[in-house]
DNA sequence: CAGAATCCGCGTGGATACTG
DNA sequence: CAGTATCCACGCGGATTCTG
């Protein structure tokens, strides 16, 4: 990381600034559900009634929340067809696919470490 | 993995099991809270009084009550120094660095779709 | 210094009802 | 079907106090 000292004082505000925002990103996307919702949302497009049964016990508030929140990082693409009953498809966008990716892996490390997880818990708990 | 069912399917009633501990663990760790602490614990081993400071904005509370969780899953290890004053270490164990790893990657992602985020934003907020 | 415990406000998130 | 709005309980999480 390029820290630049106090010569232009210009680009320290504007690594406050990203920082800031990077510590914001990390914050709406560093949580249980909008994890699950990209995990489920996958390379599939799914519509909400769909997504509403893949993400286990989601709610539909929590649902339309982390979706908007998605939508608004550009993570997810909303499209509606005006059509009646009305028809909403979501699609993850590159960005959100690549940060599925890291889920992926998250998942992976979740399943890899199980024992010694499982292990230490019992350990712990006694 | 003992719980044998007697209905024969006791591979079935293992990956529920299975399941529903990765769920957990996932909860547990995809919060803000202890994904930066994974963080900022690095390859380093920290004091208590260090983490607080390393972790910004986070409280005595939410400091502790995060590394419970974390020892309790053997992400972290605890080591104390009978001295007076007490001196208390955190270290990440490999599964914890395993972890690290990949939030690593969520922070590079962060800084990589920069741009992409903060224009996505912009448009969605009109 | 590390941390357990207590108090408590505020926001998260569930349930429900209503619109297009 | 998708989404917004309202109500409200409960639990998160901050501040503070007290030990070893």
């Amino acid at each position: 990381m390029a820290t630049k000292q106090f010569t232009g004082s210009s680009d320290e505000a504007d690594l406050r600034r990203a920082d800031s925002l990077a510590r914001e990103i990390f914050s709406d996307v560093a949580n249980k559900w909008a994890l699950l919702i990209i995990e489920v949302l996958g390379e599939r497009t799914l519509r909400f009634s769909e997504l509403r049964n893949e993400v286990e016990g989601i709610s539909h508030k929590m649902l339309t929340q982390n979706l908007r929140m998605l939508e608004r990082n550009g993570l997810a693409e909303r499209k509606v067809y005006p059509t009646v009953p009305p028809r909403v498809e979501y699609t993850l966008t590159e960005p959100g696919r690549a940060l599925r990716a890291m889920v992926d892996l998250i998942c992976d490390w979740t399943h890899q470490h199980f024992g010694h997880i499982e292990g230490a818990r019992r350990r712990f708990d006694a």
